[in-house]
Order: structure tokens, then C-alpha cells, then sequence
DNA sequence: TCTGGGGTCCTAGGACCC
DNA sequence: TCTGGGGTCCTAGGACCC
């Protein structure tokens, strides 16, 4: 049965919910996802500020009694940043992005823990496949959240005489239920009509939590929200919103439309409109094929191009050499090689270069590379070198007998492969 | 000692072709 | 009296996201 007639059959469609949504979107969020991973393994840490985030940060200490003696905030020397912070954590003002060094003088006593990516990857996997049991037409958005299409899932259009999303509340609680079930960790999940409207509600509750709206919830529980909590409305465009006099989302809402595509060019600035007025129709895209892969590396000092050479040398053929490997275990060929610099005043210089026929092995990659290189600026000193391959064919050898579908592309039933190593933010 | 690593998408100019 | 118009590919940079 169509889910419009379900709804009607309970009386809520025409008369009484003449607005009830064509489809509910979810986005589910897992709460500190990286930091609560750790508190699975150390759970004496409960309660305490806990960051994960660092390049060389040292692991727990086994001591004798089957006690551990963990690492605090204020020993670590070097570049890294905070991955993840607990909720404790971030009440003493430390957050994702934040440098270790910034984050120890703010709390110097929080105990920071070295990212063990295999460990999230293994319960990435596990809360996706658990609510792939309920829902499975999920969209993969990195290790720790997902879009989960509810419209078709059975029950989600039945109402009650008092609740007239019951059903889809149900459904989200069981998700929630058994993601916990399945790996001992909490999400928080947001649904609604759609991706843009799912992602907003979804932090509005953290953590643990569950939000339900609809497009008459907008003006009530969306407009007050500053307008850079909109995915796609980051730091440069919020910082002219403000000096444009824009806060919220309700004042972007209340802008006009030829306006803000005079300030912001025409797609920005109706894309700008749409979103501020709820309207977003992109669909749960459940698989994709990757566009780029590459390898960078920040130093652990700045190195000059001359001066420090070979050094420069070792770590750009070894980078190569990574993506290589990258690429022939996921099962592609690329045609593009290009390398991406970071000056020592943060300054960023890529160049690329397109070869007739695809490259795959590291010696190819390191040629290219090098290519691309000498047609970079490089008297200054360097902070960060990259290399990534763009253009990417599916290797034909593998293309054939499927095995390049095994579990490299983003394919939602081989769950969490792929997705890309960053934390929650 | 401020500021990691892996991605996507958009814009804009020039080359080149018909 | 100079110079069309579309399409695609390549390149560089930048905003943004997890």
C-alpha cells in the first residue's frame, strides 16, 4: 500500500494533515564517536574530559595490578589536533580541530588517547549494519554518520490517535536501540522531510537524543539557529552573512531572494534562499564511486626544498608509494597525478598533471608526481606534501569479475570501507 | 611551538575542436 | 573597421565537510 494511504486510512492526510511529508530522511549522528569508541576499551575513563587526536600521542601504559596510566593533555609536544573531544572535554572548552598544544593550556589534566582508526572503522561497520537490518537504503557520510531513507520502511506512516508520527518515532527508537544493542555506543538522530532539515535536528538533542519536524517546525525550531549550523554555510560565507547583518537562519529566510544572489552569484545565492526556507530535495544516494585518492603528510618540522632534500625525497616517494598501495587495493587506475604543497605560512600550491594512459604502480606515481612538482613554486619553506590520484578507472582485471565491487566503492552493503577517516566534529 | 588527513563540489580561464 | 558559438578537456584555487 502506497504510504499516502496509510496515513489517510488514519485519518491524518487530508483534513487534519494536509502537509504530512512525501518522504522521512533521518541522519544519524553517533555521539563522540572516536572518544566513546575509547571509553569501550578504558572504562574507567567514564566521566572524565578524554580528547583523541594527535600524531605521536602515547597509548595507555599497562602497569602492574591491571592498572593503566594514561598520557595527560599537558605532555604532549608537536602539531596535532583534537579528533575528538568528550562532553567533558569540551565543557573545559576544547573542541575538534583545536591544536593539542592550545587544547593542554585549557586542560592541561584531560587524557588524550592516539585515534586506533581500525578500532572506529570495525564499529562503523557495525552500527551501519545494524540499522541496515531496519532500514537499509542508508547514505554514507563518513566513519561516524549516515542518512537512512525511513519512507518505506514498514510502519513508519502509522499514527495514533495523539501522535501523528508515531510510527516513524518508532522507528528511529529501534534504530537507536539497536545500534546500541550492536555496539554499546549512542547516537543521536534527527528526522524530517528531508537531508538538509534531518541534519539540523539531529544536533539538537546530543547527545542520545531523537528530534522529529516537519516544514511547519521551520519558523519554531530552525530559524532561531545561527545560520552557519546549515551544511554548505561555512566560515567565509557566514562571516559576509554577519557583516550583511544575518545572524539566523530566520533572517536569511527573511532576505530577498535577488538580493542574496547579488551578494553570493546566482546559484550560491538561491541555494542560500532554499535552505534558509527548508527546501532541499536531494535524494539518499546509496552509492557512489570515489573521485580522487591521495596521501599528504604535515612534517614535523618545516623543510626546505634545497636544505633538506633528501629528507623531501624519502617522504614524497614513500607517500607515492601509500597511495600506490591505495589504489590497488581499492581496484583503480588514475590518469591524473598531482601533488599538493603547504608553505610554512600555511599557504597551499597544488599542480596536477594528465597522462595519456592510466598509472598505478608507485614508480609511475613518484614520475608523475615529480612532473607536477618542478612546475611548483618551491623556495619556501615547506610544512605539509601531498599526492593524489584523480581521474580514476576501475581497473578492468577487477572490473570483471566484480571484485572491485567486494568492498572498495561506496557501496552501503559492504559498509563503512570507505569512508573517509575523519571524527566527529 | 596555534592550525591533521582525506575527501567533494564549484568557479573560471585557456586550449582545442567543429 | 576583426574576430560566432558551442562543447569538452585541462588546470588552479578555494570553500566546505567529516
Amino acid at each position: 500500500m502506497c504510504r499516502r494511504a496509510i496515513a489517510y486510512t488514519h485519518g491524518y492526510m487530508s483534513e487534519n494533515y494536509p502537509e504530512y511529508p512525501a518522504r522521512w530522511i533521518a541522519h544519524l549522528d553517533m555521539d563522540a564517536f572516536y572518544a566513546s569508541v575509547e571509553l569501550l576499551r578504558y572504562p574507567e575513563l567514564k566521566g572524565k574530559p578524554v580528547v583523541v587526536g594527535g600524531r605521536r600521542a602515547h597509548a595507555p601504559e599497562q602497569l602492574a595490578g591491571g592498572s593503566r596510566r594514561f598520557a595527560s593533555l599537558r605532555d604532549y609536544a608537536g602539531r596535532g589536533v583534537i579528533t575528538t573531544a568528550t562532553y567533558e572535554a569540551r565543557a573545559l572548552g576544547v573542541h575538534s580541530g583545536m591544536g593539542l598544544m592550545k587544547a593542554a593550556a585549557l586542560a592541561p589534566n584531560a587524557v588524550l588517547l592516539p585515534a586506533d582508526f581500525d578500532q572506529y572503522r570495525h564499529y562503523s561497520r557495525q552500527f551501519k549494519a545494524a540499522v541496515a537490518e531496519i532500514a537499509p537504503l542508508i547514505e554514507d557520510r563518513g566513519i561516524d554518520e549516515i542518512y537512512i531513507d525511513l519512507s518505506d520502511v514498514a510502519g513508519a506512516h502509522d499514527a495514533t490517535e495523539t501522535d501523528p508520527y508515531a510510527g516513524v518515532r518508532d522507528v528511529a527508537l529501534r534504530i537507536k536501540s539497536l545500534v546500541h544493542k550492536a555496539t554499546g555506543l549512542t547516537c543521536s538522530i534527527g528526522v524530517s522531510p528531508n537531508k538538509l532539515l534531518s541534519k539540523l535536528c539531529s544536533e539538537l538533542d546530543k547527545p542520545n537524543g531523537l528530534t522529529i519536524i516537519t516544514m511547519a517546525d521551520i519558523p519554531g525550531r530552525i530559524w532561531p539557529l545561527p545560520a552557519n549550523k546549515i551544511n554548505g554555510i561555512g566560515p567565509k560565507a557566514s562571516e559576509k552573512l554577519s557583516a550583511l547583518g544575518i545572524n539566523t537562519v530566520g533572517e536569511l529566510a527573511a532576505a530577498d531572494e535577488s538580493w542574496l544572489k547579488q551578494q553570493f552569484g546566482p546559484n550560491y545565492g538561491a541555494w542560500l534562499h532554499r535552505v534558509a526556507h527548508g527546501h532541499d530535495e536531494r535524494a539518499v544516494v546509496t552509492f557512489s564511486r570515489p573521485k580522487s585518492i591521495s596521501r599528504e603528510t604535515t612534517f614535523e618540522r618545516d623543510l626546505h626544498p634545497r636544505q633538506d632534500r633528501s629528507e623531501l625525497g624519502r617522504l614524497f616517494t614513500r607517500l607515492c608509494e601509500q597511495l600506490a598501495d591505495d589504489l590497488q587495493r581499492k581496484g583503480y587506475a588514475a590518469r591524473t597525478i598531482g601533488v599538493k604543497l603547504r608553505f610554512d605560512d600555511f599557504r597551499i600550491v597544488t599542480r596536477v598533471l594528465t597522462a595519456d594512459t592510466p598509472i598505478r604502480d608507485a614508480a609511475a606515481i613518484r614520475h608523475w608526481a615529480g612532473l607536477a612538482l618542478k612546475k611548483a613554486p618551491l623556495q619556501q619553506k615547506l610544512r605539509l606534501l601531498g599526492v593524489r590520484a584523480e581521474n580514476l578507472n576501475v581497473l578492468d582485471s577487477l572490473a570483471s569479475t566484480g571484485q572491485a565491487h567486494a568492498g572498495e566503492e561506496r557501496d552501503q552493503l559492504t559498509l563503512g570501507l570507505f569512508e573517509s577517516s575523519a571524527g566527529k566534529r
